[in-house]
DNA sequence: TTTTGTGAATTGCTTCACAGCA
DNA sequence: TGCTGTGAAGCAATTCACAAAA
């Protein structure tokens, strides 16, 4: 049994975060158990859209009986791989850098930043972040220590026009994913896995649903 | 002619800002004209795909010859509603609120932070922002603010367990649109658009993409 | 009856193949 | 020839409908 490796459509596994989400929720309000249907509806999606969904990735529950929220929560975190931690480094600690260092979601989400760097003399040497203070690195460290403590995740937030060959040297360093704040299309070798946070594709698709769509359905006429 | 207006696939509004970034590269660049195996090259498109992309909003080109980059910019442009400069306003001022108010991302995108909200007396009236600093008000003044300045946009970075409440007052205060960074599915009228930035999201795909279907993969075997 | 899991049908999206034009 | 725009085909994702189990 278990897992169609085949073909997992691509917005299942994005689905597949949501459901994590929701059933960290429900644990942490002590719910032992929960249908597809209540499952579902917590996120504005189909009963039988969760059941297909986790049906992707094996056999989760028994004909007739709701899901366990504990199994289910350990098994999908095992099925996205955050069940271990992973570090992480960031380059660019600009504002929203310095924002994400200070960001505690990470690490309840299995991701810890250990190591931060910039290329701007006066940022060098600051630390950030309350809890868990980062000293910021010269750029030309990042190499050796990204093989040092083996870091597979970089977080890129650097100026545009730096981004192709700082990602570059992350993949040189052995960096094997880029979650990447930069509003440019990276372009890496194959087995680089790469995921974009553009803020304008997200005000622009905001903006389309209303302004845009009203406008283009006016024109139609 | 224009705008098959019945069913346009969201996939497509998205990647009408990716073709809106590189259009602006482009015309940065002092180019002229662009084929669409060009600009699809550009973003790992085929040509294909940006022509049946640009079809879904009407007609952009001859036949045979290539598009004018300015005029296909303005035109994307006035389909994704940006061509004006919308007000917005956000809630919540702490470090992200904080990075995301010293964004100059968002103006050069049609789009300008006009006021900020806080409930935490320690913040209210701090200045954010270099360039356009912004006082941070209570909370209270959302409602007669958002009125005041007819501001349709609103940006959601409270704590989790505040979001729901506080993207009802958005709502309540005649907001339409709400950019969300907090990890949580709202539950909102017909009528009002959300776009959710989810760092977790992005990073688990990632880790998916590499532990996670690796481990699957494994399983199945 | 209520629930999961899943073939079958449907809907939606992308790619192919080519007509029409410069 | 090289390009755009688009019907038709192909592929991917979702929903329907129901069997099996408690």
């Amino acid at each position: 049994m278990i897992a169609k490796s085949e073909n997992i459509p691509t917005p299942a596994v994005r689905r597949l975060s949501l459901y994590l989400r929701q059933l960290e929720t429900f644990h942490a309000n002590d719910r032992r158990t929960v249908s597809s249907k209540q499952l579902g509806a917590a996120l504005s999606l189909t009963d039988t859209q969760v059941r297909r969904d986790l049906a992707y990735f094996g056999q989760f529950g028994h004909a007739g009986v709701v899901y366990c929220v504990a199994e289910l929560l350990h098994r999908v975190r095992r099925i996205l791989g955050t069940d271990k931690v992973s570090k992480a480094l960031l380059v660019g600690v600009g504002n929203l850098g310095r924002a994400l260092l200070s960001f505690h979601g990470f690490a309840r989400r299995g991701f810890e930043v250990v190591a931060a760097f910039d290329t701007d003399p006066a940022k060098i040497g600051m630390t950030v972040g309350a809890q868990r203070p980062i000293r910021v690195r010269p750029l030309s460290e990042l190499h050796a220590a990204a093989r040092a403590q083996s870091i597979r995740l970089g977080i890129l937030v650097v100026p545009t026009s730096a981004a192709q060959p700082v990602a570059d040297e992350m993949v040189a360093a052995g960096i094997k994913r880029i979650l990447n704040f930069v509003p440019v299309r990276l372009q890496l070798g194959r087995g680089i896995a790469v995921s974009s946070v553009d803020l304008a594709v997200n005000l622009e698709q905001l903006s389309f649903q209303l302004n845009g769509l009203a406008m283009v359905q006016v024109q139609t006429g």
